[in-house]
This record gives structure tokens, C-alpha cells and sequence, in this order.
DNA sequence: CTCCGTGCTACATAAAACGTAGCATGTCTG
DNA sequence: CAGACATGCTACGTTTTATGTAGCACGGAG
């Protein structure tokens, strides 16, 4: 499983980069299937984890959580009675996310 | 594993989500191993496969054409006498990733 | 010819993700 | 209390994806 064996931060070395430069960490992190789009789906508001799980194709429980349990070490997601949700940190990236988005269109317009 | 068949565009749907959304597109993409590790390095200018194949941690071979063969289906890499390179979409995708590093960088400030 | 360097492929192995079932817990209802 | 739901999450066998190493085919230079 992907139980944390200790919390990711950015500055420290993750796979594929000993360096454990910030944007390194996100791209590791952010290049495992669903993770992106989980954080996308995210944006939308505090949702349960079943709830999450339908709106991100049924993905399987097992890769959902271990994401989960990715970002939350990362400080990008956080858990309350209210289900799983974006954290201040989690905001302000899902806004790097919608500029994403935007960019998106455009190049769908150009294409 | 060669070359995917059908050029891939936004507006296409993809794994994971059958509307095609362009975001979706690329999420998709950009959500396996390598491709935005490939995008942020290729920002540095043209290079050959195997230079490249070098700044991503001598990621191996058969990954590393496959991602590019995604990536130029995407119109976002292309491939000279001078190698591997971003198109003018990809560049302005690229700016989409410097805009993360920067906010990687505040983040690892705050953290 | 040989010697490089290029893009890229083959293929066996390992790791990641999938899909389904179901557990443990809590709350609400009769 | 029992029973019906809903929750987060785990187990585990199967399939998909990535890895690592070797090496092929081509082109240019010497």
C-alpha cells in the first residue's frame, strides 16, 4: 500500500530527482495517474470519498486512496466529517489547474 | 508498444473521460510518468533523444518514445534534424510549467 | 571499410493500477 | 434492540504500464 512512511515535503528527494527542487516534487507527485484530476474534481468542493470516486471515473479504491493519502502528505488535501477537501496550499495550486484549463481551450480553439 | 494510431486532440475523448473536454485530454497525458517531466525539461531547448533521455534520469527507452510519440500526436513536440523540441503549443504550455515552479517555490517557503 | 552518433525497437522483469468484494464503523429508523 | 444505510478504506487476483539492458538500422566522417 501507500502507507506514508514519511510525510513528502517539498526540498526533499523524491524518485527520479535527488535534488528534491519544489517543482520536482510536484511533478512527481502530479505525474501518477489520477492526481491531477483529483485535485481538479476537488476544486469543486469538500466531497466524500465515494462521492470523489464517481466523479473521477470510478477509479479504483485502492489508487484513490493511496492519492489521497499522497496529497495529504503533501498538505494538499485534507479530511473532515465533511469528506476529503482542498487545503489553503490545495486552493491555491487547484488555481494553477484552472489557468490549465484556460490554456486548454485555447489550444483546442487553435487545433 | 509503437506509436499510438490516431492522432490524439482536444476535443477527443480520452481514457478516462469520454467527453473530450480539451482539459481532460490533457490531464490524461499529462497524468503519466514522465510526460511533464518531459514537457519542463524540454523547455530548455531542442535536444536528441538521448540528451534528453539523460536530463530524465536515463528514464528508459521504449517510456521515454512513447511519451514523445504522445506528446507529437498532442502537437506539442515535434522532432528535427536538430531533435527533439516544443512546438509553438508547447511552448506556451511550457510558460503553464513555469508558472508551477514558481508556485512550487512559495509553497516549499511556506511548508 | 571502421568508428561514431543518431533515433528507436525487443523483450523479459518489476511496479503500478484495476476491479470486485467486503470489512469495520457510525448514524438513523423502526 | 435490530436492521438498513452510509461512510472510509483494505484485500487480492488480474491486467496494464514502466523499467532495464541489449542491440538494430541508418547516416556521416575518416
Amino acid at each position: 500500500m501507500a502507507a506514508e512512511k514519511g510525510k513528502k515535503r517539498p526540498g526533499r528527494p523524491v524518485r527520479g530527482s535527488a535534488t528534491g527542487r519544489p517543482v520536482m516534487v510536484l511533478l512527481d507527485s502530479l505525474g501518477q495517474r489520477w492526481t491531477l484530476r483529483i485535485l481538479w474534481e476537488l476544486r469543486g468542493g469538500r466531497q466524500t470519498f465515494r462521492a470523489l470516486r464517481e466523479r473521477c471515473d470510478r477509479v479504483s479504491p485502492s489508487t484513490l486512496n493511496a492519492r489521497l493519502a499522497d496529497l495529504r502528505s503533501l498538505g494538499l488535501v485534507d479530511l473532515d466529517e465533511a469528506g476529503y477537501g482542498l487545503t489553503a496550499d490545495g486552493r491555491s495550486l487547484g488555481k494553477q489547474l484552472t489557468a490549465l484549463d484556460k490554456w486548454a481551450e485555447d489550444w483546442a480553439r487553435r487545433a
